[in-house]
DNA sequence: CCCGCTGCTA
DNA sequence: TAGCAGCGGG
């Protein structure tokens, strides 16, 4: 059995507004950590990752794993009937093939109940490679989509590099060309979150800021990092199995591994054998979150610790070409952190990382190879 | 080379989409003193006249005098890609086919670029006469964009009627007529903008001053001028080229006369051989402006002294007929200055012009015939 | 295809 | 804080 009580209504509707035009059918796998959800968009082009730790939520509640299979459509509409500061309940028995939702309105005299069906999806949970990436840009979300929406005006795909100087965007396109280049903001003076970029505060060690920015840790067990000293950017781009990323006319390069159908909660990531993630259990956090700004009744951002600059680490030069189409729909996770993450090696699918109040959601992109 | 450094991308921005509804393609002509542009609507009813004074710019370099020929879509996407205020910087190679447009962020990390293919325009640049209109109005551009609006609800066209009473709009409609009659503003403690109409205090004489308001100066030599005693508006409307307003139901009053391809700056008004216009140099223009309200960082109207009033300057009652449509159209132009002037003559085009800091964006209108 | 709503920018 | 633009829904 789940019961999750989410604090605001919103996270939850937002986070489905950023998927549903990727994905219209998707499972929540559930168990004692969290929600997790991965899917391909609906060409095979893209990759949808959403994690919302137990921790987010102001009470959680599962007894044993379990997979919701979920219409995206139907859960849009059951959604809109939430008001953004509404408690959400989400419940569901342990071989039901309901979801309810409930939402309370903050002065209890409004209760709502939806039910919703929900459907069998055979999905191949795919492993997604513990890859290392050449390159990590941090900037603020709004940028970011200011910069997916401009260039899409002109072509249909941006070139991104990553150098020393900075990030640079360019797309070519009929009428006219054009490139944005983000320089890093300068160090000093921005409350941690320009060089310093410790990304994952929250689990066990955050005794880890002595080896400062190099590595970000996800609670559920995934692990992402960048090591400045080696560059195995290979690792990832091999042993395909059946689903991978087929899209337009990118390749074969930065595939995802499908893991069969093994969908046994917990050791998702472990039997890729790569990463040294230590499955951690989720750490008991603080539920609310420590009142600053209190006057915002907005729910979003924790993520929110001021002021968001741009900030690179990188290994090696990176050029990669992705389609603008798709980065816009990423773009659409803005309302959910000030922040967003891009991770990016030659060759190898962009991550797009949105952290949010415990949780993220992330974007995998196969590069366009040929770079038109 | 033209190299322009313009402090707000704004105004820009604004001037493109002021113009961007009537014309498609259309050169700017630089030259050391500025920019300017000036086209007919795509059915040759309106033109449109832009000029920037080099001294509107931060910086301004033009070695030689060069057409820019550019199409309004591809600029107005590139355009849209700025933000408001951006420092945007202009440059054309002397014989190139690209204009390059380089937005700087007020704080420098971040620099975009975009380069906008140019075309080849064979634009016939039309010598506008000098002409002496028999009325002025001068109101807030707010409130004549407010009337036409108003107006074009009901009809498709106004009539205006200029009488010492003041101005008065005119719809007649299938549902319902309407009019709005603007009085003259009384004259006193309005900083001089009322009754007493200096329009333009920049070239040779401001010993003009004792004269009066009966002269309007531009820098690019363009004369407009109202004179109390004489009225030849009929030598406005003849001996015509061949590029001339072939509007919707209006004829052939009140054309321009093309001035085939010497777009040799300065003596565009001369042989028309009609007006005693002394031929005037541009004048060493003072750049910058005497800083007055230093606080507003806003970008727009240095025309901007004080609250506008209505002013009414005529030497005889003047009543013309203009579609709304195209005054809609110009009424665009609304946030480029809070202030709006209004020239005619019977049987004359309208010109309707706003001037911003070291600029204007002029429209002229041939009346429509019949005064349906 | 048009209208309304939400988000972003000024 | 208000207006404009882009996106989504009917």
């Amino acid at each position: 059995m789940l019961e999750a009580r989410l604090g605001e209504a919103a996270i939850l509707k937002r986070l489905i507004d950023a998927i549903k035009e990727l994905v219209t059918d998707a499972n929540f796998e559930c168990n004692e950590e969290g929600l997790n959800l991965q899917a391909m968009d609906n060409s095979h082009v893209a990759l949808v990752t959403v994690n919302m730790q137990a921790s987010g939520f102001k009470k959680y509640r599962c007894d044993r794993p379990m997979p919701l299979g979920v219409n995206m459509n139907s859960l849009t509409k059951v959604l809109k009937c939430a008001k953004d500061d509404d408690v959400c309940i989400i419940k569901a028995a342990d071989d039901a093939d309901i979801l309810s939702l409930t939402y309370e309105a903050r002065n209890t005299d409004r209760i709502a109940e939806y039910e919703m069906k929900l459907m069998d999806i055979d999905s191949d949970t795919l492993g997604i490679p513990d890859t290392e990436y050449d390159a990590r840009v941090t900037m603020p979300s709004a940028e970011f989509a200011r910069i997916v929406r401009d260039l899409s005006q002109l072509g249909e795909s941006v070139r991104i590099e990553v150098s020393k100087e900075g990030v640079r965007f360019i797309s070519d396109g009929e009428a006219a060309n054009g490139n944005i280049l983000l320089k890093q903001t300068d160090a000093p003076a921005r409350n941690g979150s320009s060089s310093k970029k410790k990304a994952a505060s929250d689990d066990e060690e955050e005794a880890q800021a002595s080896e400062d920015e190099e590595n970000e840790e996800d609670e559920d067990g995934e692990k992402v990092k960048i090591k400045k000293e080696k560059v195995k950017k290979e690792k990832v781009k091999k042993e395909d199995g059946d689903v991978e990323m087929e899209g337009e006319e990118e390749g074969e390069d930065g595939e995802f591994q499908p893991k069969e159908d093994d969908e046994d909660g917990e050791e998702e990531q472990d039997e890729e054998g790569d990463s040294p993630s230590k499955k951690r259990k989720k750490a008991p956090v603080k539920s609310g979150k420590p009142a600053k700004k209190a006057k915002k009744v907005k729910t979003e951002d924790e993520d929110d610790d001021g002021p968001v600059g741009v900030s690179i680490e990188m290994n090696q030069h990176v050029t990669l070409t992705f389609s603008l189409k798709y980065l816009l729909n990423f773009a659409k996770s803005t309302t959910l952190s000030k922040k967003v993450v891009l991770m990016m090696s030659n060759d190898v699918p962009l991550l797009v990382s949105y952290e949010f109040g415990n949780g993220f959601i992330r974007y995998y992109l196969a590069p366009k190879i040929g770079d038109d």
